[in-house]
DNA sequence: GCGACAG
DNA sequence: ATCTTGTCGC
């Protein structure tokens, strides 16, 4: 039997443990799609959290990949143990979104995490920590740039510019809707940047962000107002 | 030492 | 992320 990707480590962890694991873990990370791919299920992932409050409400929503409508969700709700920290973002949402994958019947081929892929200090962002637990390819897709400069950007959906960081190339900055702000996009675990480019083109055909953030953003909402 | 800083 | 009212634009 192989060691299940859940217990590759624990979660009682400092900020410096953190930054440790990180550098371990990423060795693990594989830049590539698995050889015919094929996604029937896309699923998007988030967690909401309340001022005052230590539970985190997370979840998955899954999408039919043609139609892009939701064919199950799953959610949980788990005390948040570690503090947000820029860069150790997954070591907070993690632990809920776990939980909430546990949950899941029909588990997706492709997740796509709200936060970067390898567009980060250390290459390991929370869709490469995702990605690499669950064992499912994954993309970053996050509204704001962690790390790393962007040069020029077209006006048209579609348009894309690189995302730069200590002379590489970790990311890019996507277009997905004409005259709005772009999304910044980068490789999770098995995906490699053009078919996270591609992908998350695909599942946005309308608004700024991902079909699959924008349903998990409203289920985790539901959720925690639910109590 | 001084800024920057996913969600 | 969350707390919050109105406001500008398609």
């Amino acid at each position: 039997m192989g060691e299940r990707a859940e217990s590759l480590h624990g979660w009682e962890v400092t900020p410096q443990e953190a930054v440790a694991l990180q550098n371990a873990l990423r060795e693990r990370l594989v830049l590539q799609p698995p050889a015919g791919l094929r996604v029937s299920h896309v699923a998007g992932a988030d967690i909401s959290t309340e001022t005052g409050n230590v539970l985190g409400y997370g979840g998955f929503v899954v999408l039919d990949a043609v139609s892009l409508r939701p064919v199950e969700h799953a959610g949980a709700a788990v005390a948040l143990s570690f503090p947000y920290v820029p860069g150790l973002l997954s070591f907070r949402e993690l632990p809920v979104l776990l939980a909430a994958w546990n949950r899941m019947v029909q588990k997706p081929d492709l997740v796509i995490f709200d936060g970067q892929g390898i567009a980060h200090p250390r290459r390991f962002g929370i869709a490469c920590h995702g990605g690499l637990l669950l064992g499912v390819p994954s993309i970053g897709c996050a509204k704001s740039l962690l790390v790393g400069k962007v040069g020029p950007l077209g006006e048209a959906r579609g348009e894309t510019a690189e995302i730069h960081h200590r002379g590489e190339v970790v990311g890019m900055a996507v277009r997905t809707r004409r005259g709005v702000s772009p999304v910044y996009v980068s490789p999770g675990h098995l995906m490699d940047l053009p078919t996270a480019v591609e992908w998350v083109l695909r599942v946005s055909p309308r608004y700024r962000e991902p079909e699959t953030t924008r349903h998990a953003h409203r289920f985790v909402n539901a959720l925690r107002t639910a109590g």
